[in-house]
RNA sequence: GGGAGCUUAGCUCAGCUGGUAUAGAGCACCUGCCUUACAAGCAGGGGGUCGCGGGUUCAAAUCCCUCAGUUCCCA
């Protein structure tokens, strides 16, 4: 026995090991130009900061399926890698380094910060990449990209050059989500809303000509100091003869005027709401109408500004407690409510967005949401599952500006120069900016200090990965070959962060779709239905997962458990770092491992064998015996339903389909039934036909299942057929379908031979007859043909079901002492030597009759419905008849096996 | 408030372009087995009014509608 197939398979042995050869003999390289059709992949970048999550195990899985499939296809394959600069993400990192420090950004000035955290990206930016490689990916590692390289700057620095000149981005003050923790604008899609439970507070505002108050309710009576007027409705009788006075904030003393407004609504609190411009969207609105003043009474990191007098510099919450009892001191408080709304947190920070009124860049989104919903409503491009075509066309035709500028130093700057006088431009560089303002060198600029939106840079990847622009090449050779792309994978919730804008982007900058098909991936969960995050601390770390069960184990369960357009949930153990269900995977990795070590124990007692692995099962098909039939009949549809599910990306269809095969198809029945062939074979050549057939068969299956597990086919592949170092099943010819193999009738045989077997094991286990014992059987066909039919079959039933002897034959009488069972019309008579229990038996029978009963009840019924018989197909009415005919001769032999029992 | 999904065995889920003798799988449970590839296994078993109520149809887990529960996205 080959020493490397060893009992049980044992991933950690070869994973490492396979994906050190796959990176040393470049299997996974692609040409920039080929005449090979092709298929090309972008991975989406992970994160700088980033660690391996449960989410790209399954994202970059699926990828790596479609990857691994296409290129045994056929095909010559890119999968383009990359990662991105994370601007929040990395700055906060290094900024909490320099704090260990005692030092902050400003003690090391711009440029050594920068200098600082390209030395903490060099150390530390590879890690998910090293992660990505203990799942097997098989991207093309020369391509990576970083989004802060020099190229994809350069398509940066271009294409807001670009969108600047076409008046597409301009600059505004405007109300933004401002990330007090990070000090930066963050887009709408960077705030997630959440329902907090607050109180609702009504304040007193005095008019200024009268001791009498005006109520007003807010839930931030913080920005009290930023009031610049309370609104009424204009059609509130209530306030109708207010409109026009004025009243006195409370604390802060100063007079502003109660106008009229529709935004104030009568129904909500008091009627009146205070106007806030410079904290509050919807009051800013109201400014702008109004053309109210807008003080800012807040500081970037959140405390109070020095509007605010004695609450100058406490954070916001804070002064909200101190605010209330002064108020209350005062008697200023009218009553206080509980009140649930929703409030907008940093997805990074985690921190209450601060709504807050600064100067910032916006992209004009409306006329590139227009270009980008086309393909998709064409058809041009394709989701799966198709649903979240709705949800992009909602948020295109509801689409708001994108806030691009960013308050951080590490990111791409904005490429825009100011004069002295405030007068600017965007531009390549100073001297392009003067020639563009139409000023000489005698005036100094000044380039603007902020950076643009990470994902800024990542709407461009499907341009940046090909290498756009860096010879000034505008359409370069990897884009002609490679774009637009095939697949796009990606988790649901960066649809709009990415997706949406690499469309938008390709289609403006090139005028070409960036990819034909997106996947939208399940989520995964906990046991609650929680989603697997860092934050919660709710998921093991992947590669403890992958060390307990291999990766291949792990990359097959999440396929296995990832239905299209259905979240994943899986018990998870954070102690153990153990997430049971991978159980699936392994087990299945160590049935295939089995068959392959009892195929490898089978070849090596045959001399000369002569298999030649890349042909597919050959033409001496004609010597193949019933089982070598059925098996490839069902290895046919097999992979014709497999390939389907991968074209339909049915990946969970696809894993099932090839587990149920090689498992049940495979192993349990063709193999057992290899064995008793083998054993019975009359000679050496009978012996090596059966083996070459098995053999051959085998390493298509491997084949197919190498996109899914790719180490373990790999391994045993090497193992079963010696081959070199430099081979790779990665690189062989992936099995094609042929249809003319797949052969109904057989199929239908077998089954009848597969219920027959199940019925008399039925029968031993209903006796408690142990595997160990022999039994006596005779088989009782209905008529001559399918005597003939099984009496072919009988070393194959009698291994099958432990017999000591069969006897097959056309109305056998029944034997005295027996149990009998009835299938498909065939009786089969098991000898007892022991007493039978009656009760027990007739009990058995009986539930048996009472089935056949039912179902007849139900055919007749069906039968004598006349519209079934006027309107269903024919060939339907015809099996129905059939099957009935056939159910009532079991029942009378049923009936009479009763009758006989005594 | 608007939109999308989900509800099938104790648990996690398949099946859903209607028709396959008893609606499947894995896990869990019960019984018997170390049967020369595999105990990470083999053989057998119990367990389901397919969320509720209507409708369409010869025929509904599957198509349509109401309701209930639940998850997510957007405001």
């Amino acid at each position: 026995m080959s020493k490397e197939f060893a009992k049980a398979y044992n991933p950690q042995d070869v994973e490492k090991k396979w994906y050190e050869l796959w990176q040393s003999n470049q299997i996974y390289k692609s040409k920039d130009k080929t005449d090979k059709p092709t298929y090309s992949v972008l991975m989406p970048p992970p994160n700088v900061t980033g660690i391996l999550h449960f989410g790209h195990v399954l994202n970059n899985s699926i990828q790596d399926v479609y990857v691994r499939w296409k290129r045994m296809d056929g095909y010559e394959v890119c999968w383009f890698p990359g990662i991105d600069h994370a601007g929040i993400a990395t700055q906060s990192r290094v900024e909490k380094e320099l704090k260990a420090e005692g030092l902050t950004k400003y003690d090391l000035g711009r440029e050594k910060f920068l200098e600082r955290i390209w030395e903490w990206k060099n150390k530390y930016g590879n890690i998910i990449f090293e992660q990505l490689r203990y799942i097997g990916v098989s991207c093309d590692w020369s391509r990576t990209i970083f989004t802060m390289d020099e190229n994809p700057s350069k398509a940066v620095k271009e294409v807001f050059i670009k969108l600047f000149d076409d008046g597409l981005i301009h600059k505004g003050k405007r109300i933004i989500n401002w990330s007090p923790l990070a000090q930066t604008a963050l887009s709408d899609e960077e705030v997630d809303f959440r329902e907090i439970k607050e109180h609702l507070f009504t304040l007193r505002y005095k008019y200024s000509d009268s001791d009498e108050f005006l109520k007003v309710a807010t839930v931030r009576p913080e920005t009290i100091f930023g009031d610049v007027a309370i609104a009424v409705n204009p059609n509130d009788e209530r306030f109708k003869d207010k409109i026009g006075k004025t009243v006195i904030i409370p604390l802060v003393g100063r007079e502003i005027p109660i106008i009229a407004d529709d935004y104030a609504d009568p129904k909500f609190g008091t009627g009146c709401v205070k106007i806030t411009p410079a904290h509050d969207p919807n009051d800013f609105e109201v400014g702008l109408r109004h053309n109210l003043e807008m003080p800012n009474s807040i500081n970037p990191d959140g405390t109070l500004n020095e509007l605010t007098g004695e609450f100058n510099g406490i954070e916001r919450f804070k002064a909200r407690k101190l605010i209330l009892e002064k108020l209350k001191e005062l008697d200023l408080i009218e009553k206080i409510e509980d009140y649930t709304h929703n409030v907008g947190f940093s997805q990074r920070g985690g921190e209450a967005i601060e709504p807050y009124l600064s100067d910032q860049w916006f992209v004009s989104m409306k006329p590139l949401a227009e270009i980008a919903l086309k393909p998709v409503l064409d058809g041009e491009i394709k989701f799966y599952p198709n649903h979240w075509t709705k949800t992009y066309e909602h948020w295109m035709n509801n689409i708001r500006d994108w806030c691009i500028s960013r308050q951080l130093w590490w990111g791409h700057r904005i490429p825009v120069y100011y004069t002295p006088e405030g007068k600017f431009t965007a531009a390549h560089n100073e001297e392009e900016a003067r020639t563009k303002l139409g000023i000489d060198s005698s005036i100094s600029l000044e380039q603007d200090p902020d950076v643009l939106d990470t994902w800024f840079s990542s709407w461009l990847w499907p341009m940046t990965t090909m290498q756009w622009l860096k010879d000034d090449e505008d359409m370069t050779e990897i884009m002609k070959t490679y774009l637009p792309t095939d697949l796009m994978v990606t988790a649901p919730d960066i649809i709009f962060f990415w997706v949406a804008r690499m469309i938008m982007a390709s289609v403006k900058f090139k005028q070409i779709i960036p990819f034909k098909d997106v996947y939208f991936t399940s989520l995964i969960r906990d046991g609650q239905g929680r989603k697997l995050s860092k934050s919660l601390g709710n998921s093991p770390d992947p590669l403890n997962v992958v060390d307990k069960y291999g990766a291949d184990a792990v990359r097959f369960t999440m396929l296995y458990l990832s239905p299209l357009g259905q979240d994943v949930r899986m018990d998870v153990n954070i102690e153990t770092q153990d997430i049971p269900s991978m159980e699936i995977g392994r087990n299945f990795a160590n049935k295939v491992w089995n068959a392959g070590r009892f195929l490898m124990m089978k070849k090596e007692g045959i001399e000369n064998i002569n298999f030649d692995r890349n042909i597919p099962i050959n033409a001496n098909f004609e010597g193949a015996s019933f089982a070598d039939k059925w098996i490839y009949s069902k290895f046919q549809s097999s992979l014709n339903s497999a390939i389907q599910a991968l074209n339909n990306y049915k990946l969970n269809d696809y894993s099932k389909i090839i587990y149920d095969f090689i498992w049940r198809d495979f192993c349990d029945w063709y193999v057992e039934i290899f064995k008793v062939e083998f054993n019975n074979a009359e000679s050496d050549l009978a012996k090596k036909n059966l083996v070459e057939f098995a053999l051959s068969l085998y390493s298509n299956i491997i084949k197919i299942l190498h996109p899914v597990m790719p180490f373990i086919t790999e391994e045993i592949y090497h193992n079963l057929f010696d081959l070199d170092d430099n081979i790779s099943i990665s690189t062989e010819d992936f099995p094609k379908i042929d249809e003319g193999f797949i052969n109904p009738q057989i199929e239908e045989q077998f089954e009848v031979l597969q219920m027959l077997i199940e019925e008399i094991r039925k029968l031993r286990s209903s006796m408690n007859i142990p595997p160990s014992e022999k039994i006596e059987l005779m088989i009782s066909a209905k008529n001559n043909e399918q005597t003939e039919f099984l009496s072919n079959l009988k070393d194959i039933i009698s291994n099958l079901s432990r017999c000591s002897s069969l006897t097959i034959g056309e109305n056998l009488i029944k034997p005295e002492k027996c149990i009998a069972g009835v299938i498909r019309e065939i009786e089969v008579y098991i000898i007892v030597n022991s007493s039978i229990d009656v009760e027990k038996e007739r009990e058995r029978i009986n539930k048996e009759i009472e089935r056949l009963e039912r179902n007849i009840k139900g055919s007749e019924g069906k039968l004598n419905n006349e519209g079934f018989v006027a309107k269903a197909p024919e060939n339907v009415i015809i099996a129905e008849r059939e099957k009935l005919e056939s159910m009532k001769e079991s029942l009378r032999k049923v009936k009479e096996n009763l009758e006989n029992l005594s």
